[in-house]
RNA sequence: GCGCCGGUAGCUCAGCUGGAUAGAGCAUCAGCCUUCUAAGCUGAGGGCCACUGGUUCGAAUCCAGUCCGGCGUGCCA
């Protein structure tokens, strides 16, 4: 039963009979201050405008005409003009049975099922390795992913990449010249915008071992193999790295098939036809200026290359195409100047960009001992995601990468991810996990069956507590995935954790009265699926011991 | 200049579809282990919610303006 529906429905019930009819928006929320209940709404106050009548008459009016079930509800009551809800154990109880029953599929639902989602993130170019920025979109589109999946949707995991344009040819002139640099004169020259991180050279040195000096002359034949190998060795590192932060991708979409399979020719034609593009200096112009924008843009460049937003707008006519309920795109803050553009664009050819649901993310900057480390694209000095997880652990990055909202920077404390101790946020969730897990073991169970236990006997406050924490789970999904905000399971299962340990410290469970014990373990094994899966959500892992 | 994001405790951040006494972690201080993991628990101090005005019964939350910081504003992606 959801208790939210079925408080809706009275309240509705209680309206009708008392001859209210408005069509206002009944909200339950929970107080701050628990001893106002488990929920309050303040309807009476919101009518009390417009009925020109005292909140309290009002509540008074709605509470005597209320009629609800008492074996789920202890009492509704007034205060102020808030009227507060409060349940009965044995709604909690039920509520515990259900958690159980459900296990490893506690918290999922079916509200969003029948809907398909395609969720593009991380799309770096093979030119190099992952760095923190990185990390931040892959940490959170796959767990946007995750919560979609929970959610009921139909998800697919994308990955949007380019190994044809500048920024590849850039790459394999990088790695040429370190090769030349290696195996003829070390003062071959260098590409002025060449890539000067060192994993460059590590590719140069790889190539020699394979091709020797084969590719010196540095022949259009050449450089092809360079660049195949020099993609080839990026990719690997890239894909390596994503199955450390448990990340696997559907579908890798290369932008080159949108040339070879036409679409960009159909796309440009179908624009010139609309009398949407013009040719001037010799480029080909995009009317933005008609499509609502500021100012025109080139798509076609006088060298007759295409510029992003062409490909762009390609790329998510394809996927809008595909029929997709929704495409999620994961962007840095950096990226923010190209939507108007492909959302303009799409419109521009009769699509509905509605579908298209952009996350923007803000950066992120590392710090060490109060210090900000540098990053400098240009010196090739850069924190890779690699030495980020060899450094902290895959579930320190994941948790961290997204512990704070989208929006806000994210100050990522090397100092403090490195501690293995109780500063470090992570370890409180894994460490209830882990005491759970203990607890089973010294009892040498793997778990209880809970139909055989008598769950009323769970009546301290410690005990109702927790089990209202744990019943929120697939609330906290819900409005996780609505606000495309992974950050509120994070904050979430802090929460479950504290009620966990200080019901841990004040109830014990081994060494008490039988029943009452298994009580507790019912408990305590609720506690650990709603731990496990949220985590898991997360991409982090629950240990069994720590 | 214009656009997007942010400004809340010493630090890092929640809270932002308006509600009751503004929260958490870290840091500081004071307590709790002969019984299930002290990576834990209990308590204390710490706030002009950037500023000014407006809307409202009620504003950290909504609106307008101002100031500060980040990002963007390409025939780069």
């Amino acid at each position: 039963m959801n208790i939210n529906q079925y408080l809706l429905s009275i309240f509705q019930d209680s309206l009708k009979k008392i001859n209210i009819s408005s069509d206002i928006d009944i909200q339950f929320d929970i107080p701050r201050n628990k001893e106002h209940g488990d929920l309050s709404t303040n309807l009476a106050m919101k009518l009390s405008k417009e009925l020109k009548r005292s909140p309290q008459d009002i509540a008074q009016n709605i509470v005597a005409s209320l009629n609800y079930d008492k074996t789920y509800i202890d009492r509704i009551d007034i205060a102020g003009g808030f009227i507060n809800i409060k349940f009965s154990q044995q709604y909690y109880i039920q509520q515990l049975t259900n958690i159980i029953a459900q296990k490893k599929n506690y918290g999922r639902s079916n509200k969003y099922s029948g809907k398909s989602v395609n969720v593009e993130y991380v799309s770096a170019n093979p030119t190099g390795l992952l760095h923190l920025g990185h990390g931040r979109n892959a940490a959170i589109g796959d767990t946007l992913a995750n919560l979609y999946d929970w959610t009921g949707w139909k998800v697919t995991r994308e990955y949007y990449f380019n190994n044809a344009g500048n920024q590849m040819n850039n790459l394999t002139k990088s790695i040429y010249s370190r090769y030349m640099q290696i195996l003829k004169d070390e003062n071959f020259p260098f590409p002025e915008d060449g890539y000067h991180g060192e994993y460059v050279k590590t590719i140069a040195e790889e190539l020699i071992k394979i091709h020797k000096s084969n590719l010196a002359e540095g022949s259009k034949n050449d450089l092809a193999i360079i660049k195949k190998f020099g993609e080839e060795w990026c990719f690997d590192k890239i894909k390596h790295t994503l199955s450390r932060m448990k990340i696997k991708q559907d579908v890798f979409y290369n932008e080159d098939s949108l040339y070879k399979d036409g679409k960009i020719d159909t796309l440009l034609n179908d624009l010139e036809s609309k009398g949407l593009s013009y040719k001037k200096d010799g480029a080909v112009w995009l009317k933005f200026s008609q499509l609502g924008l500021e100012n025109d843009r080139v798509i076609v460049k006088s060298t007759g290359e295409p510029t992003y937003r062409l490909p762009d707008i390609a790329y998510h006519k394809e996927k809008l195409l595909r029929g997709d309920d929704l495409v999620v795109d994961i962007f840095g803050a950096d990226h923010i100047a190209t939507i108007p553009d492909v959302l303009a664009g799409v419109r521009a050819i009769g699509l509905d960009n509605n579908r298209i649901k952009v996350i923007i993310h803000q950066f992120v900057t590392l710090m060490e001992n109060g210090e900000q480390v540098k990053m400098s694209k240009r010196t090739g000095k850069s924190y890779t995601l690699d030495e980020l997880l060899d450094d902290v652990g895959e579930d320190v990055v994941r948790f961290f990468l997204i512990m704070r909202g989208v929006n806000t920077h994210l100050e990522f404390d090397l100092s403090l991810a490195r501690e293995q101790s109780d500063k470090n946020p992570v370890f409180y969730l894994q460490y209830a996990h882990a005491r759970i897990c203990s607890i089973f073991d010294k009892l040498a169970m793997q778990t209880i069956d809970s139909s055989k236990v008598d769950l009323s006997l769970l009546v301290e406050q410690n005990e109702i507590n927790l089990i209202k924490q744990l019943i929120l789970f697939p609330e906290i999904l819900l409005s996780a995935m609505q606000k495309s905000e992974p950050h509120i399971v994070c904050e979430y299962l802090r929460e479950v954790a504290a009620a966990f340990h200080i019901f841990y410290h004040d109830c014990r469970i081994i060494g008490t009265e039988e029943k009452l014990m298994n009580a507790r373990l019912i408990l305590s094994n609720a506690t650990k699926v709603v731990l496990y899966n949220g985590l898991s959500i997360l991409g982090v892992t629950s240990p069994q011991k720590m």
